[in-house]
DNA sequence: AAAGACACCTGGGAGC
DNA sequence: TGCTCCCAGGTGTCTT
């Protein structure tokens, strides 16, 4: 589910519920998780009010005053708000809880999510070299370029790079791509000019409309009834393997690349 | 420095 | 019904 519009939605969903308000308790019931949930948590923010949820790349950064509980969700992670504990059920791993009522609870099947603590003295290491956010002007075609140049993989897997722009997942990369009429596995130094330059805009539009959908479902989100696919009407070659082009009517056709399938239109994309 | 392989983990679906 | 195998939204780390 976790994408970087469906983090987004989370960290919009969340917000009005527990800004503001002050830490209460900490349950860590499944400590591991990507990495160990790191004890200092419950010392740095208990007693303390919420300052904001802000978001860098994939990772939420909920700001306290000492430091930032940094939750990435991994493949499989979803945070919902409680109004009341409805009780806790299989792979919820971690909550906070406020003075306010709310329970902020993470779910994540897989563990591939993680649960950090960063200070102010220096960012968490996860959080350096990370490329720019693709929806600001941080993020641009002259860079991109640039960074483009002597860059031999595959286009599919440049935009995948963190250091390159940050939050283009496997969903929005094979959208992004067929968007922009380019054939994922093209060594992104030949591909045109003029094609990089409308693959920077489709990352841009399809993120920011994919964001747009997500807060439509939002309520349900927060609800805690987080389902997944609210973008799946839009998706144009994502889990399309097989079916027909909705441009071309040609057969999509999947290749694996860097180990993540791709879809793909082999007329519509060159 | 860059590219590729591999790791972490659980659940769901396909095929037998 | 049940077993085995493959696949899945991410990304840090180790090897070439």
């Amino acid at each position: 589910m976790p994408e970087l519009p469906e983090v987004e939605t989370t960290c919009r969903g969340i917000l009005p519920h527990i800004v503001e308000a002050k830490a209460t308790t900490v349950v860590v019931r499944q400590p591991q998780l990507r990495w160990l949930i790191p004890d200092i948590i419950g010392s740095e923010i208990i007693g303390q009010r919420l300052i904001n949820v802000s978001r860098r790349a994939k990772y939420i950064l909920l700001e306290f005053k000492t430091g930032d509980v940094i939750i990435h969700l991994g493949m499989s992670g979803s945070l919902r708000v409680l109004q009341q504990d409805p009780g806790v059920q299989k792979h919820e791993h971690f909550d906070i809880c406020f003075d306010n009522g709310s329970i902020l609870r993470l779910t994540d099947p897989r563990r591939f999510g993680a649960v950090l603590w960063q200070d102010r003295v220096q960012p968490h290491s996860l959080l350096q070299n990370l490329g720019p956010e693709p929806l600001t002007d941080a993020f641009n075609y002259e860079g991109f370029i640039e960074a483009a140049k002597n860059r031999k993989t595959t286009v599919k897997q440049f935009i995948m790079d963190n250091k390159v722009v940050v939050g283009v997942g496997n969903i929005y990369a094979a959208e992004a791509l067929f968007a922009s009429g380019i054939n994922p596995n093209t060594a992104v130094n030949k591909v045109a000019k003029s094609k990089l330059k409308r693959l920077v805009e489709s990352i841009k539009y399809i993120l920011g409309a994919a964001i747009t959908q997500g807060g439509t479902t939002l309520k349900d989100f927060v609800g805690g009834d987080g389902k997944p696919g609210y973008f799946a009407q839009e998706l144009q070659v994502y889990g399309r393997k097989g079916l027909s082009c909705n441009a071309c009517q040609s057969i999509l056709i999947e290749v694996k690349l860097g180990q993540r399938s791709t879809v793909y239109c082999p007329k519509c994309q060159k």
